[in-house]
RNA sequence: GGUGGCGUACCCAAGUAGCAAGGGAGCGGUCUGCAAAACCGCCAUUCGUCGGUGCAAAUCCGACCGCCACCUCCA
């Protein structure tokens, strides 16, 4: 078996990964806040964890995790424009998250928590860390002590002291120090909340990632994911709040997935310049988005364009067209061996932090050697390089054919009939007003085949 | 201002010391009546710029130029 390797945010190197626990990996992945539509920049970190979580379980069995924060300031402000219950609000960004999620092949988590249903052990977590000193109480409020947690800024690399002054935020005078953040915060008026040993009130951002990561998996994880904008603070107070308390490594292995940028700039709302997983879905199929999200290493920006995801869409039209042809079942020695040396190949890519661009190079080698030789053994490679990436099986682009077949099929024996009587011009004609329609005619060994532009 | 990252062909993109993967586009060939598809071949003496270290650098060091991210909600 190949070591695997992660890069390491925590440590910033790349580390060979093993779990903890023989054969199982805990991992967990930052979920969605559903305030707002699913954009591209969530589908690449989910769709690069799907690819890993499938890569793991190669190897061992995977739990996986990935929370809803379901309720939030964000959530009840959409609650107050909208008019509506939070709860409307938060259910309905989560139906649309999976009816567009599960289109690109993302599997579901085997445990998908929410924080307003773990609200119980969200107050025990509180409680306790204001027990043992880690945070206070500040009129309804739980603010966590972060000058008590010695090593707050590992993970981003961060100094208190240099933080302190750069605060840009307005500080809060009442707070011990400008960095404390809340744990628990007071509900008003019509705010949701719930009761608590410090009044009504409801979670503060950070704490549901660590009380449902450890109720779910166990005090240490194995890999806990995310986007690189949740390095700090989110996960930087993940860190904070969960061990200080259990006193052990919340997570062993940080990964972090890069942004979806356009014109290599963040897609965030400010910009305006964010896309919206649902109506990329409309012009493009999810079979090329998902090739599109794993074309480029995890770590690094992925720049989205209309002419990327084209091309995209025409690799994977490409590599069905291929595989659709029929295979034969005699493999000699040399064709196996090297079908299996290059499969061992894409998987050793994927060993050396999962580098997918790398993957795919082999994986059109593989192609090419199908193509060469027609195998249904080397088809059953590619399949098997398809059980990680996963974009083979998904939806592609629907073609809806400008004419009936019927008359294409009228129109093809036309052509063949004039194709064997030698004249050829009136079997080019027909090729060519077909094609002029969005039909384009092939001939194989096979008979003449036809499909949309 | 602090911290981190990036700059490789027309475009996208691997590679972090030993003669520059892969995909798209383009060009030539094979096949075909001709095409299409597929296959074969070609396509960066060069890796932002300038210096330095090394037998050897896209890869290490230094300076500079350009771009981006985080430090504030964010996948």
């Amino acid at each position: 078996m190949k070591k695997i390797y992660f890069y390491n945010t925590l440590t910033k190197r790349k580390e060979e990964f093993i779990p903890l626990k023989d054969d199982t990996v805990g991992m967990y992945v930052c979920g969605i806040t559903p305030y707002d539509s699913t954009h591209l920049g969530h589908a690449r970190c989910y769709v690069v964890f799907d690819a890993l979580r499938r890569f793991l379980k190669t190897v061992y069995k995977v739990k996986y995790v990935q929370n809803f924060t379901d309720i939030d300031d964000k959530i009840i402000a959409k609650s107050r424009s909208e008019n509506v219950d939070w709860k409307e609000v938060s259910s309905k960004f989560i139906r649309e998250y999976y009816r567009d999620i599960r289109r690109l092949g993302v599997e579901d988590a085997d445990f998908a928590p929410k924080v307003s249903e773990n609200i119980p052990e969200v107050i025990q977590a509180v409680a306790k860390l204001i027990e043992n000193g880690f945070a206070y109480v500040l009129d309804g409020d739980v603010y966590y002590r972060v000058a008590k947690f010695r090593n707050y800024g590992r993970l981003s690399g961060r100094k208190t002291e240099e933080l302190l002054p750069g605060a840009r935020v307005e500080p809060d005078k009442r707070k011990e120090s400008s960095l404390d953040f809340a744990l628990w915060k007071k509900s008003v008026d019509d705010e949701p909340g719930w009761k608590s040993p410090w009044g009504r009130g409801r979670p503060g951002w950070h704490i549901e990632c660590s009380v449902m990561s450890m109720k779910f998996i166990g005090e240490t994880l194995d890999i806990h994911g995310g986007g690189q904008d949740l390095i700090f603070p989110h996960h930087e107070n993940e860190i904070a709040q969960s061990e200080a308390l259990t006193g052990k490594i919340f997570s062993r292995f940080w990964l972090h997935n890069g942004f979806v940028t356009v014109k290599n700039e963040k897609m965030s709302k400010s910009l305006k310049n964010f896309f919206r997983l649902a109506d990329v879905l409309e012009k493009f199929s999810p079979s090329a988005i998902r090739f599109y999200l794993l074309s480029q290493h995890y770590r690094k920006p992925l720049d989205f364009s209309v002419s990327s995801l084209e091309e995209a869409e025409k690799n994977v039209e490409r590599i069905t067209r291929v595989l659709e042809e029929p295979a034969g079942a005699v493999v000699s020695k040399a064709e196996k061996d090297e079908a299996d040396r290059i499969y061992e190949d894409f998987i050793a890519a994927l060993c050396d932090d999962f580098n997918t661009p790398v993957a795919y190079s082999h994986f059109f080698s593989m192609l090419k050697l199908f193509n060469r030789s027609r195998l249904g053994y080397i088809k059953g490679r590619i399949e098997e390089m398809d059980k990680i990436l996963n974009f083979l099986n998904l939806e592609k682009k629907d073609k809806k054919s400008p004419l009936p077949e019927s008359e294409i099929l009228r129109r093809i024996n036309q052509r063949a009939s004039a194709r064997k009587s030698g004249d050829f011009g009136t079997a080019d004609r027909i090729r060519d007003e077909l094609l002029k329609k969005g039909i384009i005619l092939e001939d194989t060994l096979r008979g003449t085949k036809w499909r949309v532009k």
